[in-house]
RNA sequence: CGGGGCGUGGCGCAGCCUGGCUAGCGCACCUGCUUUGGGAGCAGGGGGUCGGAGGUUCAAAUCCUCUCGCCCCGACCA
């Protein structure tokens, strides 16, 4: 194709609103336009990237024998109310009415309605398993978009569901999407990891997120030094420390005023004990009322383990003001011992004793708390967060890492949420009416393209992996309107396309540097540079993005010498 | 939702505090000539209800009120 005939509206500078390096490229190079908050327009060459990522997408999917389908991303408001997330979604699901005044939504996601396809027609366990997938356009009203396409409102996603008779069925689809993902994010030319994710309420290893590893990125995950354990952080597992063996002698309960020492450090420091002997007691709003979790003074709560531990649906730091109406205190002074909360401990806090905490007195603390004595909690279990260098749960050497990334896709098995609610149900070969089992996988288009620009670019630009790069060669021709340059150009732009090469040739009447400029903010990974000087001896030049090497290779080998190349790229 | 910031031509900004001529600059754009191996030079040119509404004033981009939009910082998700 030719550059003077396409729309790619580089810029020099960046947008002033670009935070992240993809989002600030991806404007500069013309692939994406802002239109609202979160909303973009994808002009041709973003197009032209998002085709390949969803190419590579369904080659893979169709190869463990996804089918695809393409579902409405408009949604009437009573397949909600069946699952019953129409109340339950909160404002990130877009809803409006139709002129008949009937309740829609826009599809921030589409279990409900590939649920109501297989309910309806399919009825026996001989036409299971089955998974489905497409490649839609989502909706959700997200607080804060941010970082342009990687995090809109408007996105692309592809999302398949999978539907089995057997829990060993959906493992196993489970585990040839695990296999599938992986040569996706692979063949997409990015550094990730899959690793352990949240399920919620449903337990179990049933829940993997891949996740491209880069500074920018919104997750934080946790991952062995030394074998190959990896979680999102929300998750990570932490190991039981060894128990103290010489457990000293119990002391009794005793008051100490610690006047304005509020924090663990305050108090440790003032009462000249280490953290690890004070118990932390930090509410929590929930939907089931308020709750209290304890951990060890040195460490942290992780809202997400003490919600699956509570078993409750939603779970937010309480604002002091709550907890000063519901306790009269401040924070800091908060225990424990007789307080009137449900209390959720962490697996660390029994074995402790001798601890300090809250007297639920303002100044005041509690000395040689002793957990049998003096605790009642509702339940013990992991609620504490990871901290970098922690010991890993799964092997016996290994130590925590932790790195930020970015979220690319997810798989989940649903269990029969949605067959229960929905009805979808099969006939067993005993004729016996049951709920199928399903399974959730999806993957963001446009932030595994943005994620791969994060991982891939320098000072110019872009640096496109090879397989998602909008053109794999540009031609740049010193000047297009020198006879022998043109003709040159033009033959090996043919000679490419007849090969299958996809080749831009830079036709404009703009000086060199101004071309050299724009393929490299464009990121396109082969260079062809036509001159009057080089012609001249015989020669072409071609350059590489990635490494910025040149050679001079004779004219009429250059289109074998690119094919080289390409297939070693 | 809470806290902060910004809205001036397509993009990046100045001007605002301390109201006062046809509202500026860089880039981009158009025309012509020259130029052509790393974002060219000269000459000429087009394009702006200063986000919107209301108010104060002889006079508002500038001051006041309201409003809308966008961005950033804290609890969710692909």
């Amino acid at each position: 194709m030719y550059y003077s005939k396409l729309l790619i509206p580089t810029l020099k500078e960046s947008p002033a609103d670009a935070e992240v390096v993809s989002h600030k490229l991806m404007v500069r190079a013309g692939m994406i336009r802002q239109m609202a908050a979160g909303i973009y327009s994808i002009l041709p060459l973003g197009l032209r990237v998002l085709r390949k990522v969803e190419q590579i997408i369904r080659e893979e999917m169709n190869q463990i024998g996804g089918q695809e389908v393409f579902l409405p991303s408009v949604q009437p408001a009573e397949l909600w109310a069946e699952s019953g997330r129409w109340d339950f979604y909160g404002k990130e699901l877009l809803r409006f009415k139709d002129r008949n005044d009937r309740e829609f939504c826009y599809g921030p996601t589409h279990e409900e309605v590939i649920t109501d396809i297989v309910r309806r027609e399919v009825k026996s366990y001989r036409q299971l398993p089955i998974t489905l997938y497409q490649i839609q356009t989502k909706f959700r009203d997200e607080v804060r978009p941010r970082f342009g396409i990687m995090r809109g409102r408007e996105f692309t996603m592809k999302d398949a569901y999978s539907f089995h008779a057997t829990e060993e069925s959906t493992h196993e689809t489970y585990s040839s999407m695990a296999n599938a993902y992986s040569r996706i994010f692979k063949r997409c030319g990015l550094d990730f990891k899959m690793v352990e994710a949240d399920s919620g309420t449903i337990g179990g290893n049933f829940s993997h997120e891949f996740v491209v590893l880069a500074s920018s990125g919104e997750d934080c995950i946790g991952f062995c030094n030394s074998c190959d354990y990896a979680s999102n952080l929300e998750k990570a597992e932490t190991k039981t420390s060894p128990i103290n063996t010489e457990s000293p002698l119990p002391e009794d309960l005793n008051e100490v005023a610690t006047p304005k020492k509020k924090s663990v450090e305050e108090v440790t420091q003032f009462l000249r004990v280490s953290p690890n002997t004070l118990i932390k007691t930090i509410i929590f709003e929930t939907d089931q009322g308020l709750v209290a979790g304890l951990v060890r003074g040195d460490r942290e709560v992780n809202p997400v383990k003490l919600k699956n531990l509570v078993g409750c649906e939603w779970l937010i730091p309480a604002s002091e003001n709550l907890i000063a109406k519901t306790t009269g205190l401040p924070c800091g002074y908060l225990g424990p011992v007789g307080i009137k909360l449900k209390v959720f401990a962490d697996k660390e806090i029994p074995p402790m004793s001798n601890s300090i905490a809250g007297a639920n007195k303002i100044d005041t603390h509690l000395t040689g708390i002793q957990f049998k004595r003096d605790l009642k909690v509702e339940k013990i279990g992991d609620i504490r967060s990871v901290n970098e260098g922690d010991p890993c749960p799964k092997c016996k050497s290994g130590k925590y890492k932790i790195k930020r990334g970015i979220e690319v896709g997810h798989i989940f098995i649903l269990g029969k949420k949605y067959s229960e609610s929905m009805q979808a149900l099969y006939l067993d070969d005993q004729g016996k009416e049951k709920p199928m089992i399903m399974g959730c996988y999806g993957i963001g288009v446009g932030r595994t393209a943005a994620a791969a620009i994060e991982q891939n670019h320098d000072e110019q630009g872009i640096i496109w992996p090879i397989s998602l790069a909008p053109f794999q060669a540009v031609i740049l021709p010193v000047n297009f309107s020198d006879d022998a340059v043109h003709s040159a150009a033009k033959k090996i732009y043919k000679s490419l396309w007849e090969l299958g090469v996809e080749t831009l040739l830079d036709d404009r009447p703009d000086r060199l540097g101004v071309k050299f400029k724009d393929a490299e903010l464009l990121g396109i990974p082969i260079q062809i540079i036509v001159g009057p000087k080089n012609l001249g001896d015989g020669k072409i030049e071609i350059k590489l993005r990635k490494t910025g090497e040149s050679q001079l290779i004779s004219f009429p080998e250059e289109i074998a010498y690119i094919s080289t190349i390409l297939s070693e790229l």
